[in-house]
DNA sequence: TAGTTGATGGCACCCAGTGACATGACCCTG
DNA sequence: CAGGGTCATGTCACTGGGTGCCATCAACTA
């Protein structure tokens, strides 16, 4: 096998393209064939035909190139949560975002599911995630702010919101109920208010 | 310094007393002190008089040291949920049992205030108390299951239980807010109700 | 008295993560 | 086109968390 491809006269890049995604790629299938505690950064940078160094140039550490969708996540909520109407009460805005995020996940259900998967397997995963989950809920709490709405209520209605979407999500992916993402967060939310309710 | 209490004739202890509580005590100083990065673990074991080796006999890594007490406050919200009145509703349950966590720190407020700073110092820190109060949600959701409490009710409650502990336990050590911890509890409980409602 | 138990120490080892420096193709600019 | 700067990557050495294995030795026990 040659180094260039056949009968390409452009200028030969001098490294491959997408580090980043053949990382989280190499990361992914490794950490599912073989599991995350067998699996060493060595190995996924060697996969990606990159070395340990690099890995750490583009994630923090061995757990953060699992969560490389956060921020794009994170964005979504906030962007939902300024745009709902200035009539709609927190809650309201947070269930517009999360009416937003479920929309968004529905095509990849199949990719989460895999993905939860593995980091269900793991302690350190799952602490990588509930903190994310954390970091989500404070930038809707912000955004609730934003909107004029004071505390306790900006960051109860934002927890209250994320715990909607963390169990609605853990459902999603559970072969067991095979509902809409959308149908579930609908439930779900009705189920918090009767039960905060009784 | 002999090694011996003076007038002491019944039988010299080959280790002295309590290992695990002089690592958790060390860990705790140093962490304060010089803060958790720049701390090893071989520096916790040697103010405790032992060696790193064994400071991992007894916490499975440099966090958890932090993390005693985590098995009892579960203990203590699992009796309570189960103890609560069979007439009471899952959210009452587990209200009584907020109700019982507020009391059980309210004279511990300045050790706690003094640990949740080293522990917001810390990324590492707060993922694994986020882990831990994942837990207890989960132990507590169980408890309700036992109860007779189908899900999602049972987790839904859990949840939005342990997320008001968790603003209330933040507020309480905050010093800004001075309110005794059952109070804040009590508060942030209707608050809860009063945005899922909306 | 001899054997056992159990908390600890010692040691070698693996791997995550970091700092410092080297490399070399690409891109300017003169 | 020559020379210098940029930047993604590689190389290497090092720290520290965490583990497996065996040694130690007082206290207990048969």
């Amino acid at each position: 096998m040659s180094l260039g491809a056949i009968n390409y006269a452009g200028p030969m890049p001098r490294w491959q393209p997408d580090a980043r995604g053949r990382l989280q790629e190499a990361a992914l299938t490794l950490y599912r064939e073989h599991g995350y505690d067998n699996t060493t950064v060595a190995e996924i940078a060697t996969r990606a035909g990159l070395t340990k160094r690099t890995f750490f140039r583009y994630f923090a550490d061995k757990r953060e190139v699992l969560f490389a969708g956060a921020t794009d996540l994170q964005e979504l909520f906030v962007g939902e949560v300024l745009a709902a109407p200035a009539s709609a009460s927190p809650i309201e805005a947070v269930a517009a975002a999360l009416d937003a995020a479920a929309r968004w996940f529905e095509p990849m259900r199949s990719y989460s599911a895999q993905r939860q998967l593995i980091i269900a397997a793991n302690p350190e995963l799952h602490e990588r995630e509930l903190i994310k989950l954390a970091a989500l809920a404070q930038a809707v709490a912000q955004a609730l702010r934003q909107r004029g709405v004071a505390d306790p209520a900006a960051i109860l209605s934002a927890e209250a919101g994320i715990t909607v979407f963390r169990v609605a999500f853990d459902r999603w992916v559970d072969d067991a109920n095979r509902q809409p993402f959308q149908q579930l967060i609908g439930e779900l939310l009705g189920e918090l208010r009767a039960v905060t309710a009784a």
